[in-house]
DNA sequence: ACCTGAACACCGTTCAAGT
DNA sequence: ACCTGAACACCGTTCAAGT
């Protein structure tokens, strides 16, 4: 498993198949299945080590929860990104394993202490970590084509301006707006949409 | 490209080989490469054309501009899950193709028709999207694997409960909460935690 | 000049043959 | 009884050989 996290530190999820993951361990692809059923398996079980890495921070504040809500999913986002592909995983499968219940469980205490309802918290979770993931997923599958957020960015900019937008005037007069901001600073701003909305929305109505 | 439509339809995005399309026009894979550089490009191009089969809706509406936005969305990710997997596509590339400017389009239209603010809208857009795609990623892997939302939903919650949560007391006893409701209806609670933000959080800085 | 069959360099997974 | 080399059934992409 240690074996798999640094082929995929190293070369990506996609580079991680079950030959290179046997040789980082001097062995044949047919010896892993003693260990995993299978590759989603192995991803599977690679995913819960990630989770691992994130530290959880300091105890929850009533006083600052929503700080302390946003700096950790930025910890989660740091940690899929430095296991490019890694966030593909829980796109897939939801984690069950001890490390990502581990972070849940903080997530949960933190809106606690901020008095959010139960059943707005419990599906926040859920939506939340639906946009670390995608924004992490987005992330690294540039930094897997071997290219910069910066040059993408310039490749994405340079394609809409070739567009005929004359049927598209409020997308032309919003072009730079479109294309401003990093990554981290769009991740920020959905983020705190997020947390805001949940003072602001009423919680669902699960049915009980 | 019509051909790989069909083959992503009623095979998903995995089914969507350069041989599986070739036999459906009756020729050999390598025929494909006059009219597209590669995998990645024959995908792209397909995606325009299922941001085509989204409909736009009404003329915004100032009076329901809210709504209307929770409305595309769904319509937009009922196309992506007609199509499994296609969800990811736009999670790799920011799609530049006239299809999905004109979902942009709209959405930008019915933002102003609400009053908020271009910087926020600009940014929402972006952030929106992420989450659209997530989703319907989500399902579409289930779907993929030829199960019902309803039996993973039960996997999850039996592995849930197989764990030992004393450690996790908070997480324990969410966890009705945690797997209550279904996809369709947490999404609408994630758009409408973003859309309600929307009117709560400041413009972001864009720097200019 | 154009198209494409066959080849190349990969995959995940299985299983018979070795220890 | 356990491990694994080799095989199987796939990939995307290239290119020489045919038309």
């Amino acid at each position: 498993m240690q074996a798999g996290l640094r082929v995929m530190r190293a070369r990506g999820i996609d580079g991680v198949t079950m030959r290179a993951v046997a040789a980082e361990l001097d062995t044949g692809a047919a010896s892993l299945y003693v260990y995993v059923s299978n590759r989603r398996d192995l991803l599977n079980q690679m995913f819960d080590l990630v989770a691992g890495e994130v530290d959880l921070g300091d105890a929850p504040d009533p006083a600052r929860w929503r700080r302390q809500v946003e700096d950790l999913l930025f910890r989660v986002l740091r940690a899929l990104e430095s296991y490019p592909g890694s966030a593909r995983v829980p796109l897939g499968n939801v984690p069950t394993g001890p490390n990502a219940v581990r972070i849940t469980e903080r997530l949960i205490e933190l809106m606690r202490a901020g008095g959010v309802d139960d059943r707005s918290a419990a599906w926040f979770v859920d939506v939340i970590f639906l946009f670390v993931n995608a924004t992490a997923y987005e992330t690294d599958v540039y930094a897997e084509a071997g290219r910069e957020q910066a040059e993408v960015a310039d490749d994405v900019r340079q394609a809409f301006e070739s567009l005929d937008l004359a049927s598209n005037p409020n997308f032309r007069s919003m072009l730079p707006l479109l294309t401003s901001g990093d990554g981290d600073e769009r991740f920020r701003f959905g983020v705190r949409l997020m947390i805001e909305g949940l003072l602001h929305v009423a919680p669902p109505d699960v049915g009980e």
